[in-house]
DNA sequence: TAGATTGTTAATCGATTAACAATC
DNA sequence: TAGATTGTTAATCGATTAACAATC
């Protein structure tokens, strides 16, 4: 890729940074809940059993400058990282299968720290469709592009079984979706304008029994 | 580390590969389903956007061997795998935390093909305490040591709110249990004996949040 | 001032990818 | 046989870690 448009998009910071910052930003609000005005890379890899230099590495991404001896501002560097993810301006979201996860992630109330506003949930199950789950309403799958042309809704989340989450993939993409949070199971297929994050339990389970199987300790 | 026990342990496979291998699982089972006996990293590759050189590697680990031309036997490949994961074992698991996510997992029948046997869930909420979820009994918190023993239960799912994670996971760990699937927010310590794999829903959403934000495509 | 911490530059480590001989 | 695919060895790439000067 050239460098011919006028303003060469930064490098996006490296993938693992990107994961480890969310706990980052959990500490600084704790950090912060206790009146706490300073901290440090060195703090912060003790409580998250990194190391100092990883966690300046990554701080560097957010765009962050801190001060030797002292570290760095709590609320700065809240709101360093909240700019650095996108998580300090509101993304409206839709919740596609109103299912046991479905349900469980609607409830969460803390998607709006994550910058995820919910503006509904969608089935195609009649005895769904028209109720509540958490004060959001559920609407029709059949009327998702509308509800998602209407309100701008960047964001979607599936969380149907894998034989329909292609096909809701789909309508999403249809409807103008600019990214996917998929929970299914599946490898989704889309355009490549559209960002696909695959929330696997399974590969997390894999590690853990993987780890487990190896025993490492002698007891 | 030196090699002085008797047979030094296999060195672990790289967590990627670990984390992939349980999407070429669920794959192989699909092909199986529709009665195909081979399968070849090409076609795997082609299937999950991947390298045909990353699957062949991945596959090293567990084990297998292909036949060139053909690629792998795909119920082959599924034993193999299987046992690469320990899922061909079923692990005793509680769940702690009888909340919507907890629910939502205890009703996720797909455990079994993941090696869990799920034992039952704990609360501390008198009133789901007695009750069913999905089938499965909800105990009172309180008696998790006993029943961790008496079932040799070896695995414990934390689904609780973040301040009581902690304590929850020192309670498992107390009765014994080998690993911890740790769905909170929380950074838990245990000691170095114990695995802990921690789900981060909020990285994956950190991952989105800033590929949307680099918007890297110009429409 | 002394010392802890930052930020930068260089070295190391580990995973991915490439190259290619072996084989069915 | 010809050609696709495997498995191995080597090269590349990218992330982590180390080293250290700058600074408050």
């Amino acid at each position: 890729m050239s460098d011919d448009s006028i303003k060469t998009k930064d490098k996006i910071a490296p993938l693992p940074t990107i994961r480890r910052i969310p706990s980052y930003l959990r500490l600084l609000y704790e950090y912060r809940k206790e009146g706490r005005e300073w901290i440090s890379a060195t703090d912060i890899a003790e409580r998250l059993s990194l190391k100092p230099i990883q966690v300046r590495k990554d701080m560097a991404f957010t765009g962050i400058t801190g001060k030797p001896k002292k570290g760095f501002v709590v609320s700065d560097l809240i709101d360093s990282i909240r700019g650095f993810l996108g998580w300090d301006m509101m993304s409206d979201t839709v919740i596609v299968g109103s299912g046991a996860l479905g349900s469980a992630l609607i409830g969460y109330s803390g998607f709006s720290e994550h910058g995820l506003n919910i503006i509904g949930a969608f089935d195609n199950d009649e005895a769904k469709i028209g109720s509540l789950i958490h004060g959001h309403k559920v609407y029709d799958l059949k009327d998702i592009a509308s509800v998602i042309k209407d309100n701008d809704v960047t964001i979607g989340i599936i969380t149907v079984p894998a034989q329909a989450a292609q096909s809701v993939a789909d309508k999403l993409v249809e409807a103008g979706i600019k990214g996917i949070w998929n929970f299914s199971p599946v490898k989704l297929r889309v355009p490549e304008c559209v960002i696909v994050e695959k929330e696997d339990l399974s590969s997390g389970l894999a590690v853990l029994s993987v780890k487990l199987g190896a025993h490492l300790c002698t007891d």
